[in-house]
Formats: structure tokens, C-alpha cells, sequence
DNA sequence: CTGTTAGCGCGTTCAT
DNA sequence: ATGAACGCGCTAACAG
């Protein structure tokens, strides 16, 4: 059976009521006897009901989170992030899959103290019918909600890769990443691309911009594959997504082109796992661990009733490592 | 503010008992003022607290998750599933991606009604240390814990797989599949080909294994290249995961190998998501529906305290789609 | 049929 | 420093 505090407090033989201060570590309890109970409680193997406790005290030290279906690497590791920080401050973190609006009801019936929204952009849903007591923070495109959301700057991102490689004298850059289809993310990569190559008059070519399917590996590696083996080949790539780069590197290794001499690629996603390719990765994007503490403390700060304001736009970094270089001279090339 | 019984008892004029009953349909109350407090309800947008309802019912209709951090489609598929079979029969489903253990003790915490852990062997991890007054279930391996287990025969799904090949005349068939270390899933069905290798008297010869770091697409990818390019090429190949078989046909179509024809291809994960691949695949395993209704029901039967045996092996199907042909006719061949 | 009462486990006054 | 009493929102007995 479950072990409640009136079971310590009998084993104890004092009040549950002390057991209860105890618990809590309130000063109104002798050391002496908080330390008995702590004791005890451990050997009882006792577990705080939080049904019960967030009941009378309205506070469960528990953050919903609304998780889309589809999968990427960097929404796995930000998630990690967030849980692994929260857990540090005490904080448990709940999954749902359900539908955003379900999801949402499920969190509220059970109280959790703040919601945070993947929005995938997927679901055809109007968010502005969201209805919820419990606060809610999204993650996602600002503008897209009434609530509160957390933004990155995905345009200004594109925007330091594409200078990098230009101010290394590239001339022949291609963007690899999703069709924007339904999906703002991707839409304002690409956008952002396209605007510099015109700000910056390069000329048009052919597999400019490689539109793959979804964000695989699999698909970042398709691309290269038929970007890299025909003539036109570009001296750089921007990638849309760690796992598209991953495809990329896969088929340049197959291809035998030297990256970064060869070859230089720069990747959206700003990860630790971008280190640890088999060539370390120059990549642009929000750091992870910043996202991570950004939404982490939005979330305790709305969870704690504290106003914030409706939406913040992180920005992001160039982090230069060793997969971009100076682009390869060509005899081709006017500034020869 | 959060809108309580009391609230929709003030407004419709009646006892928050009556509220109660109406709202759980009881036939105790008038049809007249069920439908009446039931519109009020709607209109207040009320939402039952389930941590009160929990406190005295002891029943919460939620199911915990354990969520292992590795990523596979296999994995994704059953939980959306069981989510959706679970929601169906009114339950809900929360996840959580903490350590085994500590996961578990926060459903104990939140007194869910059943926890499901997916194991991945990944942590090491004494399973038999986990203390739980929640009923527990495991998906894993049969023996690996005290608790329920519901496990799949991999091995049998093997010899399926070998024994269609061999019906169809192949001799010359590889295995491609996860290194098994650390990885009992792996190695259950790396050991099953190699014990129908012998069985068969298939001769030894290079390649006959190929083992890959992980199980993306790429891996599978990258050992088909390796296999299909060398001139000891196999008639057939078993592909020990969805993903796997992805990269695989990917390799076969770059070297334009006919699938079937040229080279049959019989893939572990028996998943609906196997149909819709380029050639739809011949595939060896349990349907993944199957799983996610016996997981289901084993659930919601200790969810209830019932008693279920401690562990249940499902069997695997061969399902024989257009990715298996009989053996290509080689001139070397003794059955000439 | 409807309302009143008790109590689930816990945190928080207020007395002692 | 410790204990008794109350109530969080709800369900389940029991009264009316």
C-alpha cells in the first residue's frame, strides 16, 4: 500500500502535521527530530502525493509539454535540455503526444503549473481557440498565437552563414533544406537565402537551392549527392538542419571531396553535436543551451504568475569550425 | 480563474453533489437538469481537476510512459498507437523521458494507474531495484526485469525470414543489422540468421553479416553499398529494421539492382509504413497493432488490479509483399 | 430524485 | 517545538 504521512507520523510517534513541516524542511522542527523523520520517510520509501499536495498548496512543480509527432534531432536535444534544467530546479517535465488542443485540456485538468507548445507548424489549427487557466509558453513562429512565444531568428541566421561564406570569397553557394510547405521555419531559411544571393549578385544556376523532401539525413544526403556530382558543383553549402548536414558529409566523404578545402559547408542548428561530425561543423543558429535556458525560465517565470512579455526572438551566432575555408580558386573565375 | 463544480452549482441553482453526478451521468439525476448543468458546464468551459478526482477514486485513467531516449520509427509508431487505442478507451497517456528510474517514481508520484516502460537495454541499470506501487509493465526483454514483460520473438522472426528465402531458392543471403552490443533486440536476431545459416548448410563467405553502427537509414544505406558493389553480391538480403531497409533500397535503386528480380529483400518491423515504401516490402515480424493492443489491454487490465502473467513472447508474420522473388538463375549455381 | 456529510493526502493557520 | 483544525475539489455514501 501506498505509505502516506500519517504512516510516518505514527512510526515516528509525532503528528502528521510535523511530518509534514518536516518534509518540507521548515524551520519550526528540531533538527533532531526532522532528521528521524527524513529517516524514516526514507526507509518507508515514502512518495509525496502530488494529487493531494497540489491541491491545497496550487502549486505542482510541473510543466506540461505539447510534443509534436515529427522527429528531429534538434528538437530531441533542446527537449533534453529543458527537462535536464528543470529537473535541476525541481521541476518535473510531462509529455503529451495528443493533439495540441487535447493536449492542452489534459495539462489543464491535471493543474501543471505552465505549458510549453512545440508547434511544428503542422497541425491546421487555429491556436487562437486554445482555451487554458494554466499558462502556456510556445515555441514556435511569433505571430502565430495570442500566447507568449519564443522565437528564433532564422532569416538573421541564414544571413551570417551566407556572409561567411561570401567574405571567404564564395561565389557558387547552394542551400540544401525542406520545401517550405506549411512550414514557416523552413519558408524563412530559404526566403533569407534567396535575398542574399540577390543582395550580393550572384548569379543565377542551376540546384541553387535543393528542395529535399523532409529533414532526414537521408534526404540531406540525396541532395548532396545530385548537387555534388554534377558540373555546376557549388564551393559551399548551407545546410538547413543538423540532420540534413549529416547527409551532406556522407555523400561529400562517398564523393571524395575534401571538405573544407574542396568543398565548405555551413549548418543551421548550433549544437554541441555539430562539433563531433567527422569533420567538426561551422554552424549558425541560436545555441541550444541558450534556447533551452531562455524557455526554462520564461517557463518558472509564468508558472510563478510573473508577467512576460508576449514574444522574444533570440538571435542567433556564427560558430566557425573546421568545415569551411577559403573557396577554392577557379580558373573560371573573374577575380582570378 | 479555475471554474470548479461549486461554480456550475451556483449558476444552474442545484447542490455541487447533483453537479457531480450529472457530470459522471449518473441516473440519478433528471435528464432535464443533466442536460441543463451539462450545458452550463460547456458554457463555463469547465474542465474536472484530476488531482481531486484522484484523491478519491483513486483512479486517474492515466497511463505513465517511460520514453527511452533513443530514436526509432518502430518505437514512434507503437506509442502513437497505444496513445491513440488508450485515448479511445478514455485514458491518458503521459510520457516522460527521465531515467527509468526516476520516471517511475514520478508517475508513483502522480499515482497513474499503470506504467508502461520502453526498454531499450540502453541503461545500465538494475531493473529489479525499481519500486513501484503502481503496476508496472515493460517492453522489452522477456527476463530482464521482475516485472511484466511483453516481448516479441525476434528470433522466429528471423527463421521467417530465412525460411521464405530459402523456399524462394536463395542461397547467397546477407544479414544487415545493428552491431549487438549492449543490445540484447540485436542480438537475438543476428544469432537466429547465423543459426540458420548453419542449419541450411548455406556456405560461409565474406559479407555474409554486415554490421552497422546504429540503425538510421544511412547505416542501412551504407552497409548495401558496400555489399551490392563487391562481386560476391548476395540474391537476398534480411534487413533488421524499417529504417535499415529504407537506406538499403535506396542503395539497390542507386545501382539500379531490380528489386525483387535481381535481389529479394526481406525487412524486420512489421509496420503499415512498409507498404508504402517504392517496392512495398516483404516483412517479418509482429504487426505493430497487435503489439500496441496487447500493451493496451495488459495495461488497462493491471491498471484495474488484475492479475496478468508475468511474461507474454508475441509471435511474429511473415507478410509477403513485392520485395521477395525467386532466386535469380546463376550459371555457377549447382541446382543448374 | 436531490442535498448533506465525510474524507481522500497534504499544507497552513492557529493554539498549545 | 508540536499538534489540532480546516479546506483544496471531488466522489461516494447516506438522508431527506
Amino acid at each position: 500500500m501506498t505509505v502516506t504521512i500519517k504512516d510516518i507520523a505514527k512510526q515516528a510517534g509525532v503528528s502528521f502535521s510535523t511530518v509534514s513541516k518536516a518534509l518540507r524542511n521548515s524551520p519550526l522542527v528540531t533538527e533532531d527530530t526532522k532528521k528521524r523523520i527524513l529517516q524514516i520517510a526514507g526507509e518507508m520509501s515514502y512518495l509525496p502525493n502530488y494529487a493531494a499536495r497540489s491541491l491545497v498548496s496550487r502549486k505542482t512543480y510541473t510543466i506540461g509539454v505539447v510534443w509534436p509527432s515529427i522527429e528531429r534531432v534538434s528538437h530531441s536535444v533542446l527537449l533534453t535540455n529543458i527537462n535536464a534544467t528543470l529537473e535541476a530546479q525541481s521541476y518535473i517535465t510531462l509529455l503529451s503526444i495528443n493533439q495540441m488542443g487535447a493536449a492542452v485540456n489534459t495539462f489543464n485538468r491535471y493543474i501543471v503549473d505552465a505549458i510549453l507548445v512545440f508547434d511544428d507548424q503542422k497541425a491546421v489549427f487555429d491556436r487562437s481557440t486554445i482555451e487554458s487557466n494554466v499558462p502556456i509558453l510556445f515555441y514556435g513562429i511569433f505571430g502565430s498565437t495570442p500566447y507568449p512565444t519564443i522565437d528564433t531568428n532564422r532569416k538573421r541566421a541564414i544571413d551570417l552563414a551566407f556572409e561567411h561564406l561570401i567574405n571567404l570569397g564564395h561565389q557558387r553557394i547552394s542551400y540544401i533544406g525542406k520545401l517550405p510547405t506549411n512550414d514557416l521555419f523552413q519558408e524563412h531559411k530559404v526566403s533569407s537565402f534567396i535575398v542574399k544571393s540577390q543582395e550580393y549578385n550572384v548569379p543565377e544556376r542551376e540546384h541553387m537551392v535543393i528542395s529535399t523532401d523532409s529533414m532526414d539525413p537521408y534526404d540531406g544526403y540525396s541532395a548532396a549527392k545530385l548537387l555534388l556530382s554534377g558540373n555546376q558543383s557549388p564551393t559551399a553549402i548551407i545546410s538547413g538542419s543538423y540532420d540534413l548536414t549529416r547527409g551532406i558529409l556522407k555523400a561529400a566523404k562517398e564523393l571524395a571531396i575534401d571538405v573544407p578545402h574542396a568543398l565548405s559547408i555551413v549548418s543551421y542548428d548550433h549544437i554541441p553535436q555539430m562539433a563531433e561530425l567527422d569533420i567538426p561543423m561551422t554552424a549558425v543558429g541560436v545555441p541550444i543551451s541558450m534556447i533551452a535556458d531562455t524557455i526554462t525560465q520564461v517557463l518558472l517565470d509564468i508558472a510563478d504568475g510573473k508577467g512576460v512579455q508576449l514574444n522574444t526572438v533570440l538571435e542567433p551566432e556564427l560558430i566557425v569550425r573546421k568545415s569551411t575555408h577559403r573557396a577554392p580558386v577557379v580558373h573560371s573565375s573573374p577575380s582570378d
